[in-house]
DNA sequence: CTGAAAGCGCTTACAG
DNA sequence: CTGAAAGCGCTTACAG
């Protein structure tokens, strides 16, 4: 059996209170006792139990990630600064992983009501202002990664910015009829990015055309998959009147869309959306996400909120960048 | 203030206990009683906490991965197999990022003996025979992946087995000259990996020269990067007599070394190994680990372990597959 | 089916 | 600098 506090103040002959004291780094311990106490706490091979220490002190010095897919681009990114500033503030990380159907929101306020961190990140988890209102009421320290409600610290990119100048790129080029590569329209990201389509052609005064917007049939992951994307092109590509550019909500999406392109043998110039690392590789355009830069953000922010809960509440929109590369030449 | 298992307890007229038991689905409690104690709970916004409960059943959902490197391709396909696995059992997952530097087996040791989860599993944790036993003796479950030991469960890819097979499909479409884009030696995959590349050079008696083993200068992720790939093929193509193939200790080299060759316009078949995401888009030869398979059947096997631990330890080693691309043409 | 009570392994005022 | 003691919010035999 593995030893506990009691073990350890009995062999060093000091209270627990001591031996808490001790791992705690509290500096109100005679440079003698530590030392015993340590000794005995390596002898054995002692250190205090998570568990136990966040019931009592009633922290535990991790941050949840409440995510809706795990395994993805931009969530791997968005992870990997959080992770450095986690490190960084010697946290540790838990993921939580909500299934995204219609019990969404019940998953997310159990896991808030089980206080298994200190704070939370929820990335692209994307509810009502209703529902993030009920949130609020639990009054647990949350930071949001690509949502936005005024009621939380928020992190985002601006989605309705980037489609546009997207968009903008293609009619600059001299098209005209330009479609959006499309995903499920209850996806926020999707709605954003549409109206940023719309206004761009606006702009310019070109008319919109609802034939236009072209989504593939796969509705895993709202649509945001390789496969949604290839087969929405497949049907770009057939249609009476084919779109001259395309918009493609994600890169991942563009990916798809260029092996159809590829198996048809029609090629027009795309844009995608993300910047992933692969974008780089195989020339895609597209519109960047400081995703990396987000997790950091994000996670300071949080980390800011446990250490004094009253500062107020701020919203961080960073700007899209267009890049450039041969998919649009 | 958030209420307790007591406030539940003393507004619906019950002990504790029997709250405690309405919220573990215990069957011993009538249906007026449960259905009472739930009204009441959910009225006030009522959930146990996870770390009392955690201490006082000793048991508390949650698996953990200790990782050294959190965002990269192979460790985001293991973790969504393990996340799938997880999701279906529902358990919690936590993710340990350990600094890889020289206090890696304290720091892993320390992890342990906090008892955060109830399983663990080691991806890509690289410790020395001495070290794993030591691990042993604290008694906790763990499943290795990408590791090999004999004392834990463990679910791994026969490295010696993929260079091996890279390497003889350079040798088969007659080079004779083939290098090996390599990377820290003190990494064990790479010791691995050269094992297998010389075996498959000695069987078609060419003979071994070292210069061939070529590794970048950055050190950063062991030299697993791109920039290391980068880095190693400026290097051999500049060599007197530069190899005619080459073959890649990692898919992220080998797209340096792809960068490498377009940018001084000399080409040379290679593969590469891991087969990412990437690999099939630029067309690259690889050998391929089913990385996410790894990732579900180690979960699968820790959390038999943890059902009974007595059962036996298995060690599951994968045979790697040849993919076969443009980059090898 | 239900309750009283001990216990999980710590932290933290409080007192000295 | 140190200790005694209460408390964190649950679970779980045990008894009925």
């Amino acid at each position: 059996m593995a030893s506990t506090i009691y073990d350890i103040a009995k062999k060093a002959g000091v209270s627990i209170a001591t031996v808490s004291r001790v791992f705690n780094e509290s500096n109100n311990v005679s440079e003698a006792t530590r030392k015993r106490v340590l000794e005995v706490a390596e002898a054995v091979g002692y250190h205090p139990q998570a568990f136990a220490q966040g019931l009592a002190s009633k922290r535990n010095n991790t941050v949840m990630a409440v995510v809706p897919i795990i395994s993805n681009y931009f969530f791997m990114e968005v992870l990997g600064g959080i992770q450095d500033k986690l490190t960084e503030m010697k946290y540790e990380l838990t993921i939580f992983n909500v299934t995204s159907g219609e019990h969404l929101f019940e998953e997310v306020e159990r896991v808030l009501k089980r206080r298994w961190a200190d704070g939370y990140l929820f990335i692209s988890v994307h509810l009502s202002e209703e529902q993030w209102k009920r949130l609020q009421r639990l009054n647990v320290p949350i930071t949001l990664v690509d949502e936005h409600f005024e009621g939380f610290d928020s992190v985002s990119v601006d989605n309705i910015q980037g489609a546009y100048r997207a968009t903008k790129c293609l009619i600059s080029q001299g098209y005209k009829k330009i479609a959006m590569l499309s995903a499920l329209e209850t996806s926020k990201p999707i709605r954003d990015r549409l109206t940023g389509y719309k206004k761009a052609l606006k702009e310019y005064m070109i008319p919109f055309c609802n034939e236009y917007i072209v989504s593939g049939d796969s509705v895993y992951r709202d649509g945001f998959t390789e496969r949604g994307g290839y087969e929405a092109m497949i049907k770009m590509l057939s249609m009476e009147e084919p779109p001259e550019a395309c918009f493609c909500a994600s890169d991942i999406q563009a990916l798809g869309a260029l092996k159809a392109m590829e198996d048809v043998a029609k090629y027009i110039p795309i844009i995608g959306y993300d910047d992933i690392e692969l974008a780089e590789y195989i020339g895609l355009s597209t519109i960047r996400q400081p995703m990396k830069d987000m997790g950091y953000f994000a996670t300071q922010n949080l980390l800011e909120r446990l250490k004094n809960n009253s500062k107020a509440i701020s919203q961080t929109i960073y700007s899209p960048e267009l890049i450039l590369r041969s998919s649009t030449k």
